[in-house]
RNA sequence: GCGCCUGUAGCUCAGGGGAUAGAGCGACGGAUUCCUAAUCCGCAGGCCGCAGGUUCAAUUCCUGCCAGGCGCACCA
């Protein structure tokens, strides 16, 4: 598509005398087929031409010449249309993306550039609940787009792995635990001594007190209060780890909060030494008031720092550490204050680089009954909706497919690529009301929309036997045929487009697109039914269209089985 | 009160300043002697929250208002 995109530059700006810059901006697609596969408004000619748009428009399309690369320019109204040759089209594209395979749709643009992001970021104290899921998957899917972009990512989980939730494991666990429930589910049993707590706590306003006191125990170094840190952290780590296999996410660090504990005292005398900081009500600030915000706290009354300290001493470490070019925070839109707060105390301490580091926030998940609390008990296990979603992917399978072979393999993949999908196919921006219906539901715009098309095309692969490598894509021009090729050509499009908005929704949307316009086009187009030379062009086609749904949905942390 | 985000079909949502605003779900009606019907086709459904402004052109950008969500000092 590229090609065909730079000789039309080419073309109007030899003829315009103007920067190619300005041709490239205003070139468009058609919203719909009819009307070819670039436009060029005329509207701003008009002036320096002195004439009116459609005029010019008539002039122009007269004047450039067709070439082998188009079938027709023409203008309309105050567009110039220009019209792909088909067979060309088919040609390029077709042979792209078997030529490419896997590294179909990859560009170079970031090539020598390092992109850190901070993502998923679960407290070890605190379940895995679906409220994490949004983090893992946005951060995980942008570390693979980056990536396919040519630039360094570099994931980073910053564990909740401090903090005076782990006062509260402690005594919960000195005094209601039992040793074999712990080695069991550790995860599972954390959460409910985490409930305990708090709900004896109400009773009995005392253990919070001891709390405190264990927490305070734990910063001292204490041995019996390390060692179970430690175990909850080990234990806990594993269990993530689980979780994320299962979701296809995997990490560079697990640097949680605890890595920073002996840096932290350098990065406030930093901010001291730099004259920002000061005493307010006992509390040690830095004063955010000409920037229109309340003041970034560094350290509490009783000396001890806090999560913008963290954040603080972590960015510094991290700059140093991989030298990026761009950090990213996949981190709920409710922080978002704080991350602005962060960033401005960075740039204050002449911490060029601050302007690098941004926030990609993303709704909440919110619940029809109201709001989910660790505390209350009252939170959604994500591993509760994989496997639910895991279950009835099962029950599906054993409906349509009964005699497939690794149906629990499959299930997993279906499932599992359904709650990831919902999550990621809308902006990322947008609250979500957390619904088992919706979750649940694997038709329409979802990913076993997307995997059961891709399933039909190995299907269609397989009967057909092996491929033949000499074909002819000049001859796909019918109008299902051209519909999908010009989506194959879009790939890259639409990943550097969801790498400039931090938007994985957008390479979501686009493989629905893909997936709806292979379907038209299978119902409308026999293949292995064809006469032979058609037949190997359709495979061809077909084939292309597998490479790049495999390719999209890696992209998003989506398996795609062969069969389902 | 101040700040940030969101308002598009009955519901959930797409929409890269440009041509006739699109999908899915749900409703209704169809398609399987043929490559897996988790599919496809048809039909219905819209003051794009409201009011101004910028522009040749605004659902899109700016301002104000209304509605909802989320933040706003010792949690993360």
């Amino acid at each position: 598509m590229q090609t065909f995109r730079d000789e039309i530059i080419n073309l109007l700006s030899g003829l315009l005398s103007v920067d190619r810059q300005q041709v490239e901006d205003d070139l468009e697609t058609p919203p719909n087929p009819e009307l070819g596969d670039f436009a060029f408004p005329c509207f701003k000619l008009a002036k320096q031409f002195k004439n009116s748009p459609a005029k010019i428009a008539t002039d122009l399309a007269e004047k450039l010449p067709v070439g082998e690369l188009f079938e027709r320019v023409e203008a309309r109204g105050p567009y110039i249309n220009f019209f792909c040759s088909r067979k060309k089209l088919a040609e390029l594209t077709v042979a792209a993306v078997l030529g490419e395979e896997s590294r179909y749709g990859r560009l170079p643009l970031g090539d020598g550039k390092t992109v850190v992001i901070d993502f998923s970021a679960p407290n070890i104290a605190k379940p895995f609940g679906v409220g994490h899921l949004r983090s893992t998957v946005i951060g995980n899917s942008l570390y693979r787009i980056f990536n396919a972009l040519g630039y360094r990512s570099v994931g980073i989980n910053h564990l909740g792995d401090w903090g005076t939730q782990f006062g509260k494991l402690i005594v919960a666990y000195l005094t209601w635990g039992e040793d074999e429930r712990l080695e069991e589910n550790p995860i599972t049993y954390l959460y409910e001594l985490y409930v305990r707590f708090h709900r004896e706590a109400e009773a009995n306003p005392s253990l919070e007190e001891e709390a405190r006191a264990w927490f305070k125990k734990l910063e001292d170094g204490d041995r019996q209060a390390q060692k179970l840190w430690q175990r909850f952290r080990d234990l806990s780590l594993t269990e993530f780890k689980r979780i994320y296999a299962i979701l296809n996410v995997s990490f560079d660090s697990y640097q949680g909060e605890s890595f920073y504990n002996e840096m932290l005292d350098d990065t406030v005398n930093a901010v001291e030494e730099q004259g920002l900081a000061r005493l307010s009500e006992g509390a040690l600030i830095v004063e955010l008031e000409q920037e229109g915000m309340p003041p970034c706290l560094l350290r509490k009354q009783d000396g001890a720092t806090l999560y913008a300290t963290r954040d603080l001493c972590a960015a510094i470490y991290r700059q140093q550490m991989y030298q990026f070019d761009r950090m990213l925070y996949v981190v709920g839109a409710d922080q978002a204050l704080h991350f602005q707060q962060v960033f401005t105390v960075l740039k204050k301490m002449g911490h060029g680089w601050a302007q690098n580091c941004l926030h990609i926030p993303f709704g909440l998940i919110r619940f029809k009954e109201g709001k989910m609390s660790t505390r209350q008990g009252t939170l959604v296990f994500l591993e509760d909706v994989l496997d639910r979603a895991t279950e009835l992917a099962g029950q599906i399978i054993r409906e349509k497919n009964p005699s497939l072979e690794n149906k629990a393999e499959v299930a997993r993949q279906v499932g599992v690529g359904a709650v990831i999908f919902g999550d990621l196919s809308n902006d990322r921006v947008k609250d979500i009301e957390f619904d088992w219906e919706k979750i649940l539901d694997f038709s329409g715009e979802t990913a076993p929309y997307i995997q059961y098309s891709h399933a039909r095309i190995c299907s269609i692969l397989r009967k057909a036997g092996s491929r033949s490598d000499s074909f002819d894509a000049g001859l796909l021009v019918s109008e299902e045929e051209q519909v999908v090729i010009r989506s194959l050509a879009r790939f890259s499009d639409a990943i550097v487009r969801a790498s400039e908005t931090y938007k994985s929704s957008i390479v979501a949307r686009y493989l629905i697109d893909l997936a709806r316009d292979f379907n038209k086009f299978y119902h409308q187009c026999p293949v292995i039914q064809a006469e032979e030379n058609m037949r190997d062009a359709r495979l061809a086609l077909i084939d292309a269209v597998r490479q790049v749904l495999v390719n999209g949905l890696w992209l998003l942390g989506i398996d795609a089985p062969k069969e389902m």
